[in-house]
DNA sequence: TCCAGAAACTTGAACGATCCAATCCTGCCT
DNA sequence: AGGCAGGATTGGATCGTTCAAGTTTCTGGA
């Protein structure tokens, strides 16, 4: 069987020291092209790999990356977080850097978990999905100074740490905009109970559309937890009691709900949902598309800033969402 | 700052020997009940968590076990590997692991990748999800003997090797049943092409149910690639030349063409889908449902088996899909 | 009381990389 | 000839753990 390759079997076999191997992999700057490409061509033909966990011991960096995968709450929602981690699983990859999963049932589980992850595998960074008021998780990780970035702004601006987010105002804006110049004035919204950052964010681009055009959303809008039932409930109330023509949704399970409300009516009420699932693509929703891959990208392009020394702390990235257009709006 | 908790921390608070601590953990029968007590209270008093890295270079295990996340391909059958992820997770940890993922767009690429993780990280493991008729993955890594489960069985049999798998045949024989118990005797099956593993045994579920129950399924089947708009089209054209009162489907993309195709028809067709997908629950598609969960959790013990030294093969693991009824069917 | 043998515990070495400091070439410039 | 600097070597130490071999302590039986 092949003996193991380590870093004295290339030095050997490149006729230069173990020190310079080194210096190959890890500065090569200060070695000379010739012998520099000699020791290339050495590790390419023996197909020498570094080895991880004896690095790790020296330079106590893991190259890991942990991000958590949650436990298929509403199943809709799930393919946000699924592309997501596709994504960041992509750009993690061509940083150098690998994505190590875990899962939690509830913050203080998950903060044990941080506590576990970072004393057994040494992990770089996390990076956590979704924020909240107040986040003890945020809070535990800056207070010990691991590095970290969340998908989502922090909601209370107490402390400052590395974000990236959508801009979800800009997309119920954008959606609320597009229901305007189709002609509608009685733009319905059905959102979350006030007081969930993301929730309110994504009211507001509604309402403040509304209001830039003059048109008075005063009982067009409903608060509820998310779900398909929930959804479907609130519009009945609001074809009842307001008579909207178009209605914009916090999220594509309350906007299927609502589509199922509107069967029927004529003309067609317009519905616009959030998050272009693939439930939307499927049943032909227009909903308001987070660009996912990028925002990925930008968590890792964060991390690494941070990680390779960079002690200035980074702007925080706002993105743009889109509109995917279909055939209910 | 606290200084870092070594296996040499705890064997000096415990008055013990390093050697002695690392007994404890990993061998504790061999340590004297009242010694092991004392360190065990050591341990927990300074918080210590054994290095992983440390440990890995010289046992050369890592602990860590490798799956693929797919590139979102449909959206609508990525969130059957989404959950298939979560327990994987869930169960890994119980049993001591840790999920790595990985993505790859091809299986060149992907084979790239396992010497990749297996050189620097010295993975333990691989799981892989799906499998077709001469994997080249499965050969690579019988070929080095690196241990790997898949969720998917061998379709040829040349090489045996653990794996997990939900019976699609029964799935959709089960639905089929169900329809002819409900009075239907024209039946339709909307499948792939024929050659893929997975898509013969669930066409073969629908037949063999039919002859069972003496009725000819002739001209009652079609074949495309997966897809919504795919199974709008077939189902039309069955409509029109077969003139079925029920369909099932070999997946909820196909299904949810299928049910567009339908809507309006009197009396209703009825149509059952694959995979119970979050779009199935929402849109209220009656769907066989597979057991991820349960799958993940079989994959994680047939690792553990084949990792902790149990030279036998495992014998593979086979589960009973369930039908989801909802009211399509 | 003594000894064999088991049980309990301890001590050096090793895993594979990086870091550090001292040293040695080699060629170039003054 | 002497000084200098870039490039490479050398040897040793280190990270935290487990392995292999060694030493001490305990136990029971003659």
């Amino acid at each position: 069987m092949p003996e193991k390759v380590t870093i004295a079997t290339v030095a050997r076999h490149a006729r230069v020291s173990r020190q310079t191997v080194s210096n190959v992999l890890n500065a090569p700057h200060i070695v000379r092209q010739e012998t520099r490409q000699r020791v290339e061509d050495a590790i390419n033909a023996l197909g020498y790999r570094a080895n991880q966990a004896a690095r790790q011991m020296r330079t106590g960096r893991s190259r890991l990356i942990a991000a958590r995968i949650e436990p298929t709450r509403d199943g809709i929602n799930g393919s946000v977080l699924d592309r997501f981690l596709h994504g960041l699983t992509e750009t993690a990859d061509a940083a150098g850097y690998r994505v190590l999963l875990y899962t939690a049932p509830d913050d203080d589980r998950e903060i044990a978990t941080y506590g576990d992850l970072l004393g057994t595998y040494e992990l770089d960074a996390f990076v956590l999905v979704g924020t909240k008021y107040g986040d003890p998780r945020t809070e535990w990780l800056a207070d010990r100074d691991v590095p970290f970035v969340t998908f989502g702004r922090p909601w209370d601006a107490l402390d400052a740490h590395p974000w990236v987010d959508v801009d979800g105002a800009a997309g119920t804006a954008q959606a609320t905009r597009r229901l305007l110049d189709a002609g509608h004035r009685r733009i319905a919204f059905i959102g979350w109970p006030a007081g969930s950052g993301v929730g309110d964010d994504r009211r507001a681009g509604w309402h403040d559309t509304l209001l830039a055009a003059d048109v008075d959303p005063t009982g067009l809008h409903r608060e509820t937890e998310d779900g398909i039932a929930e959804g479907e409930r609130l519009m009945r109330d609001l074809l009842v009691a307001a008579a909207p023509t178009a209605v914009v949704c916090a999220s594509d399970s309350l906007a299927l709900g609502a589509l199922q409300a509107v069967r029927g009516t004529e003309p067609p009420v317009s519905v616009i949902g959030f998050d272009d699932t693939p439930v939307a693509a499927a049943v032909g929703l227009t909903s308001v598309s987070q660009p996912l891959g990028e925002a990925a990208a930008r968590c890792v392009d964060l991390l690494t800033g941070v990680l390779d020394g960079n002690h200035e702390s980074p702007p925080p990235v706002l993105l743009q969402p889109s509109l995917a257009l279909r055939h209910t709006a």
